[in-house]
DNA sequence: TGAATACGTTATGTATACAGTAACTGGCGA
DNA sequence: TCGCCAGTTACTGTATACATAACGTATTCA
C-alpha cells in the first residue's frame, strides 16, 4: 500500500520536471554536483520512473549534464559560456525582429509590445525602484521578449530562442543579485528600453537589418555590462551567474 | 525468462534512439503519424522504459511533438520551416565564425578545414559526379561544418548548432532526391566552396564581421536554392524536403 | 606503512506489472 | 438512417522489482 501522496492534477514527469528546475535554479544543488536518482525520488514525490524522464528534459535543455558511469550532475558554467549565451540569444533575436519586420507585422500586433514598454517606463520612473517594482520589471521584460519572438512567425526560430533562454530566464534569486550587483541597474534598463523602442519602430518600417542590428547591440551592450558586474565579484558562482544572466540579458 | 537478445555493448536507451531516427528520417513513419510504444518496442527490441527515454529526447530534438491526451507523433514541417531552419543554422554559423576570428585561431587548427575544402575540390572535379563521390561530398562537408563549429571554442553556441542541425544532417535518403532535384546542383556546390574559403581567410586574418557575413550569405543562398528546388515539385512531402536541407545548406 | 585486491553496498539501467484514461465500436433509440 | 450512449479494448503514465556495474572500504600482503 503506497501512502504517497498523488497529485492527479499534474502528470508526476512535469511535476518533478519543475521541482527539480527549482532546485537547480534556487541552488540546492551546486554545480558539478551528482544527482542522486532516489534523493529526488523523496523530494519531488514522483517515482523513479517520472524521475528519470525529467533528469533526460532537463539534460537536453542543458542543465544537466550526463555522467558517463551513469546519472546525472549538475552542469558547470563558465563566465564565457555566460556571457556567449547572452550573446546567442541577442543574435537569435536579431533574427526574429528581421523576420517579424520582413514579413510585415500589423499595427494591432505591435500594441501588446508598445503597453509592455509603456508600463516599464512607468516602473522606471521610481526613485528609488523598489525590489517588487524590479521583480514586475523582469516579468514584463520577459513578455516583450517572448512577443517580439512570437513576430518573426516562425515556429523553428521560436523554439530555438526558447532553448536559448532555458538558462537565462526563471531564476528566482537573480532580483536580489541584481540589486547588489548592478548599483547603476537603472540607467542600463533606461538604454535597454530605448533599444527596444528602435526595434519596434525598423519593424513597423519593415527595416529589417536596422531590426536586426539593434537587437544584436542590444545583447552586446548586456555582455559588457555583465563582465562590469562580474569584476566586482572575486569568485564566480553558478547561481547568481546565472541569475545575472537574467537581468543582464533584458 | 526473456528470450529477447540484449546487446550489452551499447545501452537499450541509445540503440532504441538511434533505430527511431532511423526510421523517422527514412520515411518508415509518417508525419502527423501517432508513434506507438508497444511498436517501437517491436522494432528496436529495447522494452519500453528506455524506448520512452528515447522518445522524450526525440522530442527535444525537435523532431517528434507530444500529443496533449499522451504518446508522440511525427513532426511535421513546412516549407517555411524549413528554409528557416537553414537560415538559423546560417545565423549560428555566422556567430562561430565570428566567433573565430576575434579569438584567434592557429594555422594548424585550420589545417584540417583547408584539407576538406581540397577534398571536396577533388571530388567536384569528377564529370559527372557520381552517387558515390556525391555521398563523399556531403560526409565531407559535414565535416567541415563540424570542424568550422569546433573554432568558435564556444560550448553553448556548439551545443545550439548541434541543435539545429539535427533536422538538417543525417538523412540518408537525401542524396537520391538531390541528384533528382538539382540537377544544377554541381554549380552550387562549387559556389559554396567559394563561400567556404572566404570563410577561412577572414578568420585567419582575425575580420569576425567579414567571416560572419559569409556564412550568412551562404545560408541565404541555400535557401534561394531551396525555394527554385521546390517550385519543381507539385507536393511537398516532408522526408524529400528534409533530406533537402541536408544537401541545400551544404 | 602503503598499496592492491576482494568483497559488500549502493545506485543506475532495464524490464514488467498495474492502473487509469481515452478512443473506438456496437447497439439501441429517436 | 443517423446520432448518442455505453461497453470494451488498447495504450499511455506510473510504480516497482530485478540485475548489473561501479564505488568505497576493509583486509592482507609486500
Amino acid at each position: 500500500m503506497a501512502e504517497r501522496e498523488v497529485d492527479r492534477s499534474v502528470s508526476q514527469t512535469v511535476k518533478a520536471q519543475l521541482a527539480l528546475r527549482d532546485q537547480l535554479l534556487s541552488g540546492a544543488l551546486r554545480p558539478g554536483e551528482r544527482i542522486s536518482e532516489l534523493q529526488a525520488v523523496e523530494t519531488t514525490g514522483a517515482s523513479r520512473t517520472p524521475v528519470r524522464m525529467a533528469l533526460v528534459r532537463l539534460e537536453e535543455e542543458g542543465l544537466l549534464e550526463a555522467i558517463p558511469s551513469g546519472g546525472f550532475m549538475v552542469k558547470a558554467f563558465s563566465e564565457r559560456d555566460i556571457s556567449d549565451s547572452i550573446e546567442l540569444r541577442g543574435t537569435l533575436e536579431g533574427l526574429a525582429a528581421r523576420f517579424a519586420a520582413e514579413r510585415g507585422v500589423s499595427a494591432r500586433e505591435l500594441e501588446p509590445l508598445k503597453e509592455c514598454l509603456a508600463a516599464i517606463d512607468e516602473l522606471l520612473g521610481q526613485v528609488p525602484i523598489s525590489v517588487d517594482a524590479f521583480s514586475s520589471y523582469v516579468a514584463l521584460n520577459a513578455r516583450f521578449h517572448a512577443l517580439l519572438t512570437e513576430l518573426s512567425r516562425s515556429p523553428p526560430l521560436i523554439r530555438q530562442i526558447d532553448r536559448a533562454s532555458a538558462l537565462p530566464f526563471a531564476s528566482p534569486s537573480g532580483f536580489v543579485m541584481a540589486q547588489s550587483a548592478l548599483p547603476e541597474a537603472k540607467q542600463i534598463l533606461i538604454i535597454g528600453q530605448e533599444h527596444h523602442r528602435v526595434a519596434i519602430d525598423a519593424i513597423e518600417n519593415r527595416e529589417g537589418a536596422r531590426a536586426e542590428a539593434v537587437m544584436r547591440e542590444h545583447a552586446r551592450l548586456a555582455v559588457r555590462n555583465l563582465r562590469l558586474a562580474l569584476r566586482n565579484r572575486t569568485h564566480l558562482d553558478l547561481l547568481p551567474a546565472l541569475a545575472l544572466i537574467k537581468t543582464a540579458t533584458d
